[in-house]
DNA sequence: GCCGTTTTCGGCCCGACTGTTTTCAGTCG
């Protein structure tokens, strides 16, 4: 079993939560923290870069002691400091601080007091009524430990960006129509477009006499208020999402959005600087002792420690702080850059709407081509075209392009990839077509080497073109497979074709390490809805917002080229 | 445990809300 970053990364924040429970030095603590979200956040695999030689504490909040733990990991699988640290209390401890309201200082009294080191234990002591008995838990504290604790099992996790979105907007509106609100913004990982959020983070602005908090505890999705002060709220929504609202006066705006936007570790980076500088940052502004020098504009905040502004998506800690100061910061890819979709469906496969219906829904989102790329015969379930089939729909596409303004139909496949890296059509049909994107659809299972294997053979393929949902992955369903991205990226520049990136919420793939793999091989992404209805054009956004978390501009996307030059770089002149 | 425009020691981001206690610790974001 290859160890891979979040492995390790797993490890470090185990040994952190731990020490914490030991009140151990919280600088030691916050060290193991930042490795962990170093690693994370990594785009190649640890393992891969000590193979090559690389010296691991080059890498941030990543010193001697450090490397050396990543070393051991990786050629043990294990890590004694961890396995000592268990030893000294016990493993199922990490558990009781996932639940709500039990910190490290509150674990370890039950821990020492009353010896409960699992969930379990902790709910029968809970429903027996001997927690409020310890000093500094009182009858409240058991009973919200109780209540979490049973939210705890059946846990929800993070929810799609998408459908966060569904929760999000109509919630935005209604914010907006109380007195005295100016503006109201979504922060937090929904305004850096991460592919999941945990909950929604609003930025509200108001003067200070708003009731804009009451107007919040009715809104008639709200089931259960967790906390609400006159600046700060959290609710829970009836779909069990939290949302926290955050109320700032209109100067604070800048310096809230910053804060309440995060990530955390790029917002204590950008703070460090301003420390460097004798100022201080918070959610009301930048101070220089107590006079307040900027925060009404993000772009004040960062100039104030002398950087240009740095889009929210690429506020990850991994790289963009440098980039700014150097100047390197990327200009990233616009939705209004697109210029085309290379991958939809339609009623011929596993589509919902026509040929004519899915180009005028193209033609009104400002596109200017459309690629119509069925699933094909080895894809039975989605009644994939055959040879004969897929020449009927090459005609079809001809006559409605002689019809059709504004607008131009590609000619294109997603052939299935069989288990041999051969293609699931024959080579006389795929030469009359545009573009060839291959897919895996079968066999997710197989070996690392044989999946990679497999991929890349059918990437020699002399039509293949782009290189569909790149991972396989369903978020939160789905693993992606097991294979060498590094080797794909090398393929795909080697033979000049392409890597989708899959605007599907639900997919959302490539991921965006592998986006600034591509980037910095300098293989071209196509951003592509995977539309099978008139309506899915709008998930193009989605994969958008992932391009620019992966640093990608204009250039670096196939799509963004008018339709003559697209035509040179899928190689066709037809 | 990491790090260096205060550079091998002495720092390490900052504030709101809750509950328990009575001035603040714990937790969270």
């Amino acid at each position: 079993m290859p160890i891979h970053n979040a492995d390790i990364a797993m490890i470090f924040e185990q040994i952190a939560d731990l020490l914490e429970i030991q009140d151990d030095n919280p600088f030691r603590i916050r060290a193991y923290r930042n490795a962990a979200r170093t690693l994370n956040g990594l785009g190649k695999d640890a393992r891969a870069l000590l193979e090559q030689g690389e010296d691991l504490t080059k890498l941030p909040g990543i010193g001697k002691d450090l490397a050396a733990k990543i070393g051991e990991i990786v050629s043990t699988g294990r890590c004694r400091t961890l396995q000592k640290l268990q030893e000294q209390s016990s493993p199922g401890l990490t558990d009781l601080l996932k639940i709500p309201g039990l910190g490290p200082k509150r674990v370890r009294a039950l821990y020492d007091e009353l010896d409960i080191h699992t969930p379990e234990q902790l709910y029968r002591a809970t429903r027996d009524g001997r927690i409020h008995t310890l000093p500094g838990f009182g009858e409240k504290t058991e009973l919200h430990i109780l209540k979490n604790i049973e939210s705890y099992v059946q846990k929800d996790q993070r929810i799609k960006l998408a459908l966060a979105a569904q929760y999000a907007e109509p919630l935005v509106e209604y914010l907006q129509m109380a007195d005295g609100v100016k503006h109201v913004i979504i922060a937090g990982s929904y305004r850096r477009c991460r592919e999941t959020v945990g909950d929604l983070d609003i930025l509200v602005t108001a003067g200070t006499d708003s009731p804009v908090m009451d107007h919040l505890i009715h809104y008639d999705e709200v089931n259960e208020v967790v906390s609400k002060g006159g600046t700060r709220a959290t609710v829970i929504l009836r779909s069990g999402l939290q949302v926290d609202i955050r109320v700032v006066e209109q100067q604070c705006l800048g310096a809230a959005l910053h804060y309440f936007t995060g990530a955390k570790s790029h917002n204590i980076e950008i703070r460090k600087l301003a420390q460097k500088r004798k100022l201080k940052i918070n959610e009301y502004g930048v101070f220089k002792g107590k006079e307040r020098v900027a925060g009404d504009t993000e772009e004040s905040v960062y100039n104030a420690v002398d950087l240009p502004y740095i889009p929210p998506e690429l506020r990850e800690n991994r790289g963009e702080i440098e980039a700014a100061r150097s100047g390197l910061l990327p200009k990233l890819v616009e939705h209004s850059d697109l210029k085309g979709d290379l991958h939809a469906h339609t009623t011929a496969t596993d589509g919902h709407n026509t040929l004519k219906e899915m180009a005028l829904a193209a033609r009104e989102q400002g596109l200017q081509y459309l690629a119509i790329t069925e699933h094909s015969k080895h894809l039975t379930v989605a009644h994939g075209l055959d040879q004969t089939r897929l020449l009927q729909q090459v005609e079809k596409i001809e006559e409605l392009n002689n019809e059709l303004k504004g607008i131009t139909l590609l000619k294109g496949i997603e052939v299935d990839i069989l288990e041999d890296g051969r293609l699931d059509l024959a080579d006389n049909v795929l030469d009359k077509l545009d573009l060839v994107i291959g897919a895996v659809h079968s066999l997710f299972h197989l070996s690392r080497a044989n999946q990679t294997n497999r991929i890349l053979k059918a990437m020699d393929h002399p039509h293949f073109t782009i290189l569909a949902h790149p991972t396989g992955r369903l978020l939160q369903d789905r693993d992606p497979y097991d294979v060498d991205m590094n080797k794909i990226i090398r393929k795909a520049r080697e033979r000049g074709c392409f890597l989708e990136l899959n605007a599907h919420p639900q997919r959302l793939d490539l991921l965006d390490t592998y986006c600034m793999m591509a980037r910095d091989e300098g293989v071209l992404v196509s951003i592509n809805s995977d539309a099978h209805s008139t309506q899915d054009f709008d998930n193009l956004r989605y994969g958008i917002g992932q391009a620019r978390r992966g640093w990608l501009e204009k250039g670096d996307i196939l799509n963004t080229r008018p339709l003559p030059e697209l035509r040179k770089l899928l190689g066709r002149t037809m």
